[in-house]
DNA sequence: ATAAGTTGCAACACTCATGTTGCAAGTCCT
DNA sequence: AGGACTTGCAACATGAGTGTTGCAACTTAT
């Protein structure tokens, strides 16, 4: 049936997330075992490991760009946009951690799309730039890539899955005005 | 001759951090020809693989508790300490990245190093807060979980190896104020 | 009931990384 | 020149992961 064979495929990928997030050399036949199948299922469904990973980061790329897109606006405050993006993106990246890490290594349809969020992401901070909310002599270069630091930090954090509306008022509260006394 | 083979050994290592670095997946082939030598003179001076490993890592970890040491001081106010700590920290760091990063699947002798260096990591910050630098009701964990964030992300820096020195000071102007307007 | 489709299992072929060994050639020290 | 040592090279053994196939058992729709 097909809802079933559809539900195998999300098994299999989700475990897979899993597994390979903690390992990221797993071997299929764990991937397997961690999605209650056997490894030839696995294949099945996925012609080879190269297959299964780029399926993931697939998924993943289309939940990250959703999270984004959904939140992301122009016409409230950066503030309250920048809040809602990173709690958007928060609940996507603690699901799929691994999947959303191999930006690189991807298809070009994946890379196209993290190249859009990178600008969308760009885009955001020079607007709350431009709103006052960042410093005007801010390297948003750097500012990116400690914004997406802090997202992987907070997505990884281990004792027991905070909510991620929280997660995201303390990251952007460190992204905003670090941990000195002001 | 003695000397030679500690050159070669020192060679191995450092390819090994080049090679490994950037793909923590690639063979000893890849490794011996960008050490320049023979794939069996690596497996002469490593036993195997993962030998080899934990030889760098120890290597790396021995010198970044060194340039810890080196740095830190309860004397001397706690920004001048960090910032110290940071620029010493970002020398080894850029060097010894992959190696750095293998805290965990490690020699207990490795791993007991880096949870002293992360008590004196703490140590410093609760010397900082009590000093009036953090604010006072700082999450410590957090802070630090983001210091060696922001550390790995300084390291990792692709346009023309910065000083470390220039590093640590944009690092702890992030750490401490972040990108918000003051 | 029957036909279509999916699964687990066992078996197989294949590739690749790992680790080992013997030997000839080279270097370095005395 | 002779002895100790190291290296590159070729060859080999081994093991693990990957990918494939045939078949019996099971489920589900018609």
């Amino acid at each position: 049936m097909r809802s079933d064979t559809e539900r195998t495929v999300r098994t299999i990928l989700e475990a897979a997330e899993r597994v390979l997030s903690r390992n990221p050399a797993a071997s299929m036949e764990q991937v397997a075992e961690a999605a209650g199948v056997a490894r030839t299922t696995v294949h099945r469904r996925f012609a080879s490991r190269e297959a299964l990973v780029d399926a993931m980061t697939a998924w993943a790329t289309r939940r990250f760009a959703e999270a984004v897109e959904s939140a992301y606006t122009t016409t409230a405050p950066p503030l309250v946009t920048l809040h809602q993006v990173t709690a958007n993106v928060l609940r996507v990246k603690i699901d799929w951690g691994y999947a959303m890490s191999r930006t690189a290594s991807a298809t070009p349809e994946v890379a196209r799309v993290h190249a859009e969020v990178r600008d969308r992401c760009d885009e955001m901070f020079r607007r709350a730039r431009d709103a006052g909310l960042l410093r005007a002599d801010a390297d948003l270069g750097w500012a990116r890539r400690v914004y997406y630091a802090l997202i992987h930090e907070a997505a990884t954090e281990q004792d027991g899955e905070q909510d991620a509306d929280i997660l995201a008022t303390r990251l952007v509260d460190t992204l905003l005005h670090g941990f000195g006394k002001r």
